[in-house]
This record gives C-alpha cells, structure tokens and sequence, in this order.
DNA sequence: CCACATATGCTCACAACGAGCATAATTGTT
DNA sequence: AACAATTATGCTCGTTGTGAGCATATGTGG
C-alpha cells in the first residue's frame, strides 16, 4: 500500500544554562554518543510545535522550560534526525524526516530528572569557539592546516580560490577578523571538509555501508560529535544566541533574580566566546536602564564585595534594543 | 485504515521586488483572494527543502530565484496553510499542515510567466506600515480606537494593562517609539483582536460555520487579507527584511547593476517604510566601502544628473556586517 | 600595616551619527 | 541670457557612543 509517504517532524531543544563562566547544554547520553533531548511532534495531539515541545521536554528532563525560540527547519536528505533511526528500530521507518531547531534558556542549571540527561559545556563540541582566554592554539595548529588541503583539492583554479576564501571568512585566518557569530557557517565548513566525525557517518551511510567511523580516529580539536544532525542545531543555536545577545536583552534570562556585574559579564563571555573590558561592559549595563540596584552586597568574592542588582522587568519590555554590545577590535 | 497520520509540509515563499519606489510581493490571484505562491514539499523526491521550493517557484512563476531564505515553521492547528483545503478538495484531506516560510530577494521585477501571477504593493496588506510620509494618518483615526477597544474587554485589570501595553509597545502609541521591525508583532495583535480579516474565518472555520466572513465589511485601514495564513507569512519576511537590512548588505540583492544613491536609497526606504536623510545615507555607504563609481552617468532624473555605482562584490562577502543603518529619531 | 584582589569611578581621544548649510550641475521658463 | 526649480554632492558642527586605561574604594588574609 503506497498511498501517501509517511513525513514524521522531530523537535529538537537545545536547552542552554550557564554557571559560573561554563555554557551548558542539556544532552542525552543515551548510546554513549551525546545527543540533544528530541521528541516527534504530534500531528493528531499537539495543537502547536512549540506545546509538543514542551510537553515532551517535561515528561523527558523532569523540569519545566521558560523561555523557547525557533531556530531552524532542516529537511535535507542524509542528514536526518535521529528520530529517523529510532522509528527505523521499531520497523517503522518514515520515508522523510523534517527536523526542527529550538533553542531553550534556563536561568540555573535545573537539577535534571532521568539519568539519561546531564548538562555539559557546549566548548566540548566547538572547541575552536572559546577566544575567551586569546585564540585557541589548536586553530592554527590543527584545523588550519586541515582546512588549507580541502581548499587545495578541486583541480580548477577558481574553486580552490573560493574555499580559500571560505575559509579565511570564517575562520578569520591569514589577518581576517573573527566573528563569532558565524559559529553555525565554521561548522558547516568543517562538516563539508569532512573534518566533522558526523560527515564521515552520513557519507557512510549513503553509501549503505555498515561501519561506524564515528569512531575512527578524529584530532580532539574537531570537537565532540553528536548523533544525527544534532550538532548542526547545537551550531545553529550557538549562531542564534551570540547574534541575538547583541540586540535583545535576553541574558537576563540565563542570569538568577539577583547577580553582581561580574556575574553577568561572565555569563555573556561564556555566550560570546570573547572576553570584554570590564569597566566598560559595567558603563554599558548602567547607560541601558535595564538593571537597578538592590541594597544587597555579595560578599564571596575575593576582593571588594560587589552590589547585587536586579532586572527592571518594567524596561525590558519597553526596549526595543537591549543588547550587551560585544566590542569589535579597533583598528586592529 | 486508521495507520500513521498525514502530514504535508507546505512551502510558501514571500518573492520580493522594489520598483521605483514600491516593494512588490508576487501574489497568486486565484480565487480573488490574494496569496503566496506555494507547494507541497515532495517527501520521497526533493533532496531539501529549498531545492523542493527553487523546482516549483520556477514551475509556477516561470522564472529562477536566486537569493532564498528560510523565515519561520508554522503548524498552529487552526491556522493552516491554504494547501490544506486544496488537498481537502481533492478528497484527500491531511491530518495536519506544516507550513514553512521562505523569503526571496530578486533585482528587478523578473516577467512573470502565466496570468495567475502578479506583483502587488505589500503595503496593500499592512497600510500601517508605510511611515514615508509620516505617521499613516489611519493609525490614529481606525487602527488605534479599535485597538484600545479590545484592550478594555478583558475583566480583570493586569490584562487589561497588559494588553494596553502590548498595544502601546507594537504601535507605539502613546508616546511610544515606533519600531518598524516590529510588523510581525503588530499583525499578530491585530489577528488576535480580531481586526484582521483572517482572524474572523479562521474562527468561523473551528466552528465549522459555513460561511466566508472575508467578505465582511472590514476597514481598508486593516489590510487586504490572504488566504490561509500567507498574511502571517508576509508579515514574517516583513519583519525580517527590515531587520536584516540593518546588519547585512542585502539591499544590492534588490538592486540592479549599476544604480545611483538615490535609487538605492528609495529601496532602503521602500524596504524599511520611513525616509532616510539623504547626505547622512550616502556618507554611510560611501564609508561602507561596499560600493564603488563606475564613471557613468545618469541623467534621467530632473536635476543635476547622478553618478551611477556598482556593488564591490569581492568586499561583499568579506564584510562580517555591512547594513544600511536606519536611524533612531534622538531625543524625539 | 601591608600585599593582594576585586569593584567601582572617571577621563580622554576618537569614531559614529543626526541635522542642516552650502555648492554644483542639470532642465525648463521667462 | 538670466533665473527658478530640481536633484546631486560636499562639508561642518555638536552630540553621543565606545575602546582603552588610570585611579580609587573596599574587602581578604598575612
């Protein structure tokens, strides 16, 4: 009976949390392979994507989520969810998989239900995103020079020239700037190099063989791999997070009803990636009016004892903006 | 045969163009109702999603997309895509309609193939939102009395606050600010105050009355509604387009070869609904570096004649920003 | 009392930007 | 030919934004 081709829509949630100066995600370790926490949509039940989502999240992790965004809808062909393999294990393989992006913040890392979940840094799966502490040293060592023999392979002239330049854009090699957002464009190129343990698994897979080179032999500066096409959305999320930062005020979000400064300032290197000039991050928060200070000290700091503030929830409505303004080198 | 459910994604795509000084959508007559081109995405054919949509633009409108970006998933039960109710003419009614959206960008006002096609103004559709010569005299005299209307219903006093503040924040009544970017907002607050026509079938719909409340008497100040949820859709791009045209050089995609400043400024405008400082906007471009004089002339225009630029296409991609920057009014 | 650490306040130079004046090069009119 | 009208282009001025760093305040533990 070959009426119409079964499409199923898997939901993926990358729920984010930082503590301390570590970026967390939720992740399923499942298999042993890390995964982000997923569920199929509903197409009977749910009355919206986004009440599927956290209906199953609930029932998975144990913990309610606040604040939910969409990200992205990928559909492509040999890159599917791993949703697919799940039904395919039940004999119940779907002809297509549409699988879609969200991104979830939490304040404090939840306490998680299962022992299937844990939180884990997302820099485990994008080492190269961490400039907090300078460039990372394995850039150079490591990925550049994989990148330049991709870029070297096509036999014509112009397509070698345009990989270099993807390279150099993305990456910010040879004197180009470094842009952290476009951390979703430097998966994307690792995973067409093939320097991306997932490429190397969706190619076998094509080709219907049946190893599993996700184990092979990988430098560590490639990064962790995640099953299906989970780190794409993690990228995505990454991308997503860094850009909107900028514009929105929703580090408050991810920060707990009351924090000093410095607490903030971290929360938004751990997102960005980069590492800011005190004195004016502290001169940009003050200028927003979006915060306000309570009497408070906190006293558990090394040095002088910071003031605790506060959101104005009033403002953060009215704002238009409300970014954190991470700063572009100056005529560097 | 009550096996796995149906779903269908449906692709719809909001095709944008900016002649003189309108920025035209491609709208599908049809049934005299106005929608966005759109398809079913192939589960067991198309590779992705955005080759699936390129294959039938080009089916539909006779000619090729270049520029495409993915907006938003939709899959609201009761809001569903119009491909739900031509399946379900077809006797051959899903269970449920995933609707993405997509925008795409073109240069000039590419012919369009058959008769069932047509550009329109997408002022047409939101008429508020066109601030080129001020404040659109409808909002305060149609828009807003209905508005405040809907904000006294509820019974309780937080929700009439909050919904006196959502009113305020999306039109900036009041004193508030207009922010262009917000024209999804906006259209999303006029649907659920049920000023906007769609909102009204839709309902009747979920009641399962047979009746076409589109044709009720609806303000012109309200816009002239769509099928399905493509009015959603178009205030979507909408939204994004204007946002992006701040941080991205993606006015060039919209423009021809060679253009003056002029030109390109009365697209910006176009795009955006406000007028720019003309000797401000040309300073930013100029500094931009994005675009450089070809030593031509244009001397259509009535006064002194205006040099003709070009896109530096190479610089293009290098830029990490690159936008066009829309000012704020200061101190206003 | 001192070294140390962190928080907080302030200045300075320069870049970005909103606004408007001035000038240049056309066309059409008297 | 002089002049108004129109549009393009160049420039200035004052204000605000921002990168960088110095200076001071306030806690801790020797």
């Amino acid at each position: 009976m070959n009426s119409a081709p079964r499409v199923v829509i898997g939901l993926s949630t990358v729920i984010v949390s930082v503590t301390e100066d570590t970026p967390s995600v939720v992740v399923t370790r499942g298999d042993g392979l890390a995964g982000l926490p997923f569920g199929a949509f509903d197409p009977t039940g749910d009355r919206t994507l986004e009440l599927s989502l956290r209906r199953w999240v609930a029932e998975q992790t144990g913990f309610e989520i606040g604040y939910v965004e969409q990200l992205y809808t990928f559909g492509d062909r040999g890159r599917e969810a791993p949703i697919a393999d799940l039904m395919a294990a039940e004999g119940n393989a779907p002809d297509r998989v549409i699988s879609i992006g969200y991104l979830a913040l939490t304040p404090a890392r939840a306490d998680l239900d299962a022992g299937s979940a844990q939180w884990r840094s997302w820099y485990d799966f994008f080492p190269w995103e961490d400039w907090r502490a300078g460039r990372p040293a394995s850039i150079e060592a490591v990925i550049a020079p994989a990148l330049r023999d991709w870029a070297q392979k096509p036999a014509v002239l112009a397509d070698r020239a345009a990989r270099h330049a993807r390279v150099r854009l993305s990456f910010g090699l040879d004197g180009g700037i470094w842009n952290e957002e476009r951390a979703l464009e430097r998966y994307e190129l690792l995973y067409e190099a093939g320097l991306a343990a997932e490429a190397a698994r969706d190619h076998a897979r094509f080709l219907r063989q049946n190893c599993d080179p996700l184990v092979a032999e990988m430098h560590p500066a490639f990064g962790v791999p995640m099953i299906g096409d989970h780190r794409r959305i993690l990228a995505t999320a990454l991308s997503r997070l860094r850009a909107k930062i900028k514009y929105r005020p929703i580090v408050f979000l991810l920060a707990p009803e009351t924090f000093t400064l410095t607490h903030l300032q971290l929360i938004v290197e751990a997102i960005s990636g980069l590492s800011l000039h005190k004195q004016n991050f502290r001169r940009l928060l003050d200028r927003s009016g979006l915060i306000e200070g309570t009497g408070r000290i906190d006293t558990t700091g090394g040095g002088r004892p910071a003031e605790l503030f506060r959101v104005r929830r009033d403002v953060m409505q009215e704002r238009a903006v409300g970014g954190v303004h991470v700063p572009r080198p100056r005529g560097d």
